[in-house]
DNA sequence: TCTAGGTACGTACCCGAGTACGGAGTCAAG
DNA sequence: CTTGACTCCGTACTCGGGTACGTACCTAGA
């Protein structure tokens, strides 16, 4: 038998059976062919489509930017599919340097926590009350 | 006249006044003292309190983590203090270490897409097809 | 045939950090 | 004293990615 219940999918898929149906809803995934009343039994290109898009999640591309992957899915759309791969790299580049800023400077702060040389109060505490402007 | 209204207090701190509202309901920020069925006035210690949490923040703590801070900040709590910021870098960066995963395997992708040596289908859409688990 | 477990579907809820809105009240300037 | 800006307060909504629940239905095994 060729063909998988939800059940049996999301199982395969490691995924929850309601985000199956979530995914129906984004139209992400496309529902099965069901007999009139009858429950639906999905292809094994189901399976294929649900773990493209987890691994894709898992690569930092948001459902929306899934979608937009899986619609040049024709064998066409390969520059546009390494333009969203580019802009994506971008932000995860920007979030890496926001990211290293940050641990800079609450490397610093909890150094000086550490440090005996504080005179009355918290340097970490009285360093987030002054006012730099944020940042 | 050294108190503020909750509009010149948000301005002051470049917040929404709503967002001063959203820190009362969080218990974040004080509610000011406010005569019968007047208008409250807020001290200028609101504005140093209020661009502490901004700060906070903007070094990465949660609102959370803010209230945590600033019940600290009695002149009692540094090494607690320290701790909760230790925890923070450590999260901080653990956030890093993904997102350099993140990068390299994008970057490889991406570097495939450029490369004119593919043969049939777009390599980043048909490595997302491979399914060898998600990461 | 009965029954347990799986499925279908719709709706509501979760997280965090706010934003939006509407009606009533208040305050200062003209 | 009126106008217009501001404030107060409560409730509901936003975003993303699901999760949870309830009811009705189907279906395979004993």
């Amino acid at each position: 038998m060729p063909s998988m219940t939800i059940g049996q999918l999301s199982a395969a898929a490691g995924v929850n059976v309601e985000t199956v149906r979530y995914y129906h809803r984004r139209a992400l995934l496309a529902a099965p062919e069901r007999p009139p009343g009858g429950i639906g039994r999905y292809p094994p290109s189901a399976l294929t489509r649900l773990r493209f898009i987890k691994r894709s999640q898992s690569l930092g591309f948001s459902l929306d930017d899934v979608q937009a992957l899986l619609s040049l899915d024709d064998g066409q759309g390969c520059s546009a599919a390494r333009t969203i791969g580019e802009h994506k790299l971008g932000e995860v580049r920007q979030r890496i340097q926001t990211l290293q800023a940050l641990e800079a400077a609450l490397q610093r702060l909890v150094s000086q926590c550490s440090s005996k040389k504080r005179k009355v109060s918290c340097p970490l505490i009285s360093a987030l009350m002054q006012a730099e402007g944020p940042g």
